[in-house]
RNA sequence: GGGCGCCUAGCUCAGCUGGUUAGAGCGACUCGCUUACACCGAGUAGGUCAGGGGUUCGAAUCCCUUGGCGCCCACCA
């Protein structure tokens, strides 16, 4: 028999290993059915299971099991990145505490790689451990890594043909340089940090320009102003002028463009193009000189003359008081609030350089999409405004569109030797870009590498090529496509699931490099999911431990099945929620009530000597209300469940099977099943709900299967999906148990209402209007479950000491012997009065409302009507009882 | 500056295209070890649905507005 209480860690691990040995995770590329595609959001490699991929795994592995079990060809393939940036970084960390001063250094490229490969073979194997601590149904099989050989085939491949399309280009470009990390960075990597720092006004010839950052200015030679500015209307595109400066005369130009804003400071400005994005853009449409001020470890370059060689903290005030001393401090505002931009990978500031890059060209028109035209950024609006992509919850398709409109060409070259290096060779003048190094001596590889969602941007296509075939550099890629079954059976894939924060990121840039290089959508439906928050609503940190959920330590304390509910249930997608132990707590208690409930119908069978396994269908014949009425409410189950999980609407879905599995389940059938059993219908009920609930908690339901499966089922995950048998559907048993529930609620009112103590059990009379003929097969149990000495249907109440209640159509009243205290009943007996009256007049109100009965649908109306009437009768009882009284 | 959300019981949240006296879980309180389950059962209390205005026979739901909170994008020297 199964133990008292549900035990997840002696339970889950050997389950797992069951479904992992019978290969239930397994896809056929060559099957008949319907292909059902998940690419799993490869964390990295030498990462922990946290929060944010707890959820990503719940939910992608509830769409797969619900996708396998309704018999399509489910493949969910696994995978791990490479994580460019934050590996190198904890290798180049460790190093450092082992004594290394500077790794990079002191190893060179070709050794460093090796101990980041070293390190990520070690420390993979914990997460691949813990995906599968979440019951994660992935084809193992089939387990990728961004930065394996087939994959760096096809990101060079697509490089190469990118360039060759002029889709790739190198330039001389302002870039996010980080100094700490020595690298560049993207946009999205900057962390924005609002902080206060004095804004100094100097005199600069004729102007007052204003700055935040006077160790910049050695350099400047133009001062900005907007066209239209009447103030500095006497000055003319292109005057010159001297100016006495830091370091000496300057001889500066006068320049007017309208990215100044007249009302800040004073309106005009001096400026740095090699050191300020803006300032970069008024110097590209001018034509103007620019120059380095700092060098690429924060310093100053010759140009500062005596500052030289200064990091650039330190030289800030010393240049103030030097233009100070020379007058040309005009005013100091020290409150003045900026948003400072910092490396979002390292924490450094963020410098602004102009630096030799790589980048992708986003407007130029030159790929074929749908037998049109257009630019990377079109096709990406196109393929989501048409539809063919669909965006969950959809206000993110909004927030898609704002981010393409602003897209600029993308830096994908990063100066990093951890990850997928750019495919170019040099030999003095020449350049040669391709798959593999080019014939000959001499050359030499770009020395950057790709930034990591370049190679990631290609993860739903690269995953489902032939490995072996993707290395063979003499197949094409197209030929490689043809010939890689799984791309052909499973791509594009059918959603793609994952934290809203990566939108653009990471599913962008898979729709801008698979429509380009393979020519299809990634994906047919992204589902986005919010970010899970402390109680207080907190973003969990790892700067605040006491803030962390560790998944691990709650599957140890709850179980995974728990954890799962705990962040499926009463989480709206796109929307961030909150998670604390008592949610996971109480979903714990959910997963041990169905294994009790389990346990209890086991317990009914081995007391009649039955062998649930034996048994495999239910007998039409004799079933009592109760049965018809629970296989009735089941069929609208499978209804509703099937229906939701097909829109993704799965918060919905686990709360109704939550509250059918405990309130009308456990609470109502099993409580009358104690009566009379009838295991059949008990065992097939059971078996539909633990098919019902397999893809939210895995494990129990698993694990419960086994006991009361039919003797030759599969497993669980492997067994099909309900389908919904209208025959059942029968709304009057349904309507008649309801009665019954009814009378059993109002019996156990009385009884608390007039403090009947427990060990007496009153005789209680039935006055029923109308047929109710089904009360009398029940009537035992409405005897056992309300604890009462007897059951009467009888035409008159009886005289004596009675307590009533009042149904509609049936009338509750029960003998009290004496017990019953006047008072206490007519107190009761005003309250109800008083609360009825209040809803008659309501009702009432409604239906002498003209406009109401012209304009309210008929059904309405006439529901209105009858409830009016019933409450009425109900308040003509209690008058009369009162009276009486 | 541009955009997107949110404000419903003490707490966390459902309430879809307007239609019963607004729901759930947790917490609180009162009973209860009744042939699975105290990780339980039966009950009770608790809300002018952020404020104001409008549309409508009817608004938590639609529109306008005020206030508070949050997020994304851009970034101004």
């Amino acid at each position: 028999m199964l133990p008292k209480a549900y035990s997840p860690s002696d339970t889950e691990d050997r389950i797992y290993q069951l479904w992992e040995e019978t290969g239930a995770f397994h896809a056929d590329a060559k099957s008949k059915k319907e292909p059902f595609t998940i690419s799993m959001p490869p964390p990295n490699a030498t990462g922990q299971l946290h929060l944010g991929h707890a959820v990503m795994l719940a939910l992608e592995d509830i769409f797969i099991r619900h996708a396998r079990m309704q018999g399509k060809e489910a493949l969910w393939v696994p995978g791990t990145d490479h994580a460019a940036i934050a590996t190198e970084n904890v290798v180049i960390r460790l190093l450092k505490e082992q004594g290394m001063k500077d790794p990079r250094k002191e190893l060179g490229r070709e050794k460093l790689i090796e101990k980041i490969a070293e390190f990520v073979e070690q420390s993979r194997g914990t997460i691949r451990g813990q995906v599968r601590k979440m019951g994660s149904s992935c084809d193992w099989e089939r387990e990728r890594y961004t930065l394996e050989p087939a994959l760096n085939r096809v990101v060079n491949e697509v490089f190469a043909r990118m360039y060759k399309d002029g889709l790739i280009y190198r330039g001389h470009r302002i870039v996010n340089w980080d100094p700490k990390l020595q690298t560049t960075i993207s946009d999205d990597e900057i962390a924005w940090k609002e902080e206060t720092a004095p804004f100094y006004t100097f005199q600069y010839g004729p102007f007052q320009i204003g700055t935040s950052r006077p160790e910049t200015k050695f350099g400047d030679k133009y001062v900005v102003m907007h066209p239209d500015d009447e103030r500095y209307a006497k000055y003319k595109n292109g005057d010159t002028f001297e100016a006495e400066w830091i370091n000496g005369l300057v001889r500066a130009t006068v320049i007017k463009d309208t990215a100044v804003d007249p009302a800040f400071g004073t309106g005009v400005m001096t400026i740095t193009p090699w050191h300020d994005t803006a300032d970069f853009e008024i110097a590209e449409r001018h034509g103007l000189e620019r120059e380095q001020i700092i060098d690429f470890q924060g310093k100053l370059l010759p140009v500062a003359g005596e500052f030289a060689g200064m990091p650039i903290e330190k030289a800030r005030p010393l240049v103030v008081e030097k233009l100070k001393e020379k007058g040309l401090l005009v005013k100091t505002d020290e409150n003045y609030l900026h948003n400072k931009a910092t490396s979002s990978r390292g924490g450094g500031t963020v410098e602004p350089q102009i630096k030799l890059q790589w980048f992708i060209d986003v407007k130029k028109e030159v790929v074929t999409w749908k037998g049109k035209i257009m630019s990377l950024k079109q096709i990406m609006h196109e393929v989501v405004h048409s539809g063919d992509i669909t965006i969950l919850p959809d206000r993110f398709a909004k927030q898609y569109f704002h981010w393409i409109d602003n897209l600029r060409d993308w830096c994908i070259s990063r100066q990093i030797w951890w990850g997928h290096r750019v495919p170019v060779w040099y030999k003095a003048d020449e350049t040669y870009v391709g798959i593999t190094p080019p014939e000959g001596a001499g050359w030499q590889q770009d020395t950057d590498t790709l930034d990591t969602w370049f190679s990631s941007a290609m993860w739903t296509w690269s995953t489902l090529l032939d490995p072996k075939l993707a290395v063979d550099h003499s197949v094409t890629l197209e030929e490689l496509l043809k010939r890689s079954p799984d791309f052909q059976k499973f791509h594009p894939t059918t959603v793609m699931e994952t934290g809203y924060d990566i939108l653009p990121f990471w599913v962008a840039r898979m729709i801008l490099m698979t429509t380009y290089a393979v020519g299809q959508i990634p994906f047919e439906t992204v589902y986005l999911h919010g970010l899970i928050r402390t109680r207080d609503g907190r973003k969990m940190s790892k700067s605040d431990p006491d803030s962390m959920i560790d998944p691990l330590d709650m599957i140890a304390k709850y179980g995974t099945d728990a954890l799962r509910l705990s962040m499926i249930v009463g989480q709206s997608p796109g929307a961030d929620s909150r998670l604390y132990e008592e949610k996971i707590g109480g979903y714990r208690n959910f997963v041990n009530k169905l294994w009790n409930a389990s346990r209890f119908i086991l317990l009914q069978c081995e007391s009649a000597e039955i062998d649930p396994h034996d048994i495999e269908l239910f007998d039409q014949e004799g079933l009592t209300v109760a049965d018809q009425a629970l296989l009735s409410a089941l069929q609208d189950l499978v209804t509703d469940v099937t229906a939701g999980l097909a829109e993704y609407r799965l918060s919905e879905v686990g709360e109704r099977l939550y509250s059918f599995v405990w309130d009308y389940f456990c609470d109502w059938y099993l409580e009358l099943s104690k009566g009379e059993a009838n295991y059949a219908v008990l065992l097939h009920a059971l078996r539909t709900l633990l098919k019902l609930l397999h893809p939210y908690c895995p494990f129990v339901t698993e694990e419960i299967w086994t006991h009361v499966k039919p003797e030759h089922a599969k497993l669980l995950i492997q067994e099909e999906w309900p389908l919904a048998d209208e025959a059942f559907k029968n709304k009057d048993a349904f309507d008649q148990l309801q009665v019954v529930i009814d009378i059993i609620t109002a019996i156990r009112k009385l009884r608390t209402d007039h403090q009947v103590p427990l060990d007496s059990h009153p005789e209680v009379v039935l006055v029923v209007q109308g047929k109710q003929d089904s009360l009398v097969d029940q009537v035992e149990q409405i005897v056992r479950m309300a604890r009462i000495g007897a059951l009467k249907i009888g035409s008159k109440p009886p005289q004596g000491e009675v307590a009533s209640a009042f149904l509609s159509g049936i009338e509750v009243h029960m003998l009290l012997e004496g017990l019953v205290d006047k008072d206490k009943e007519k107190a009761n007996l005003l309250k109800e009065q008083e609360s009825l009256v209040a809803y008659a007049q309501v009702l009432r109100g409604k239906l002498e409302n003209k406009q109401f009965i012209e304009r309210a649908p008929h059904q309405l109306v006439s529901a209105e009507r009858e409830k009016l009437a019933e409450t009425e009768e109900k308040l003509k009882k209690i008058g009369e009882r009162l009276g009486s009284l």
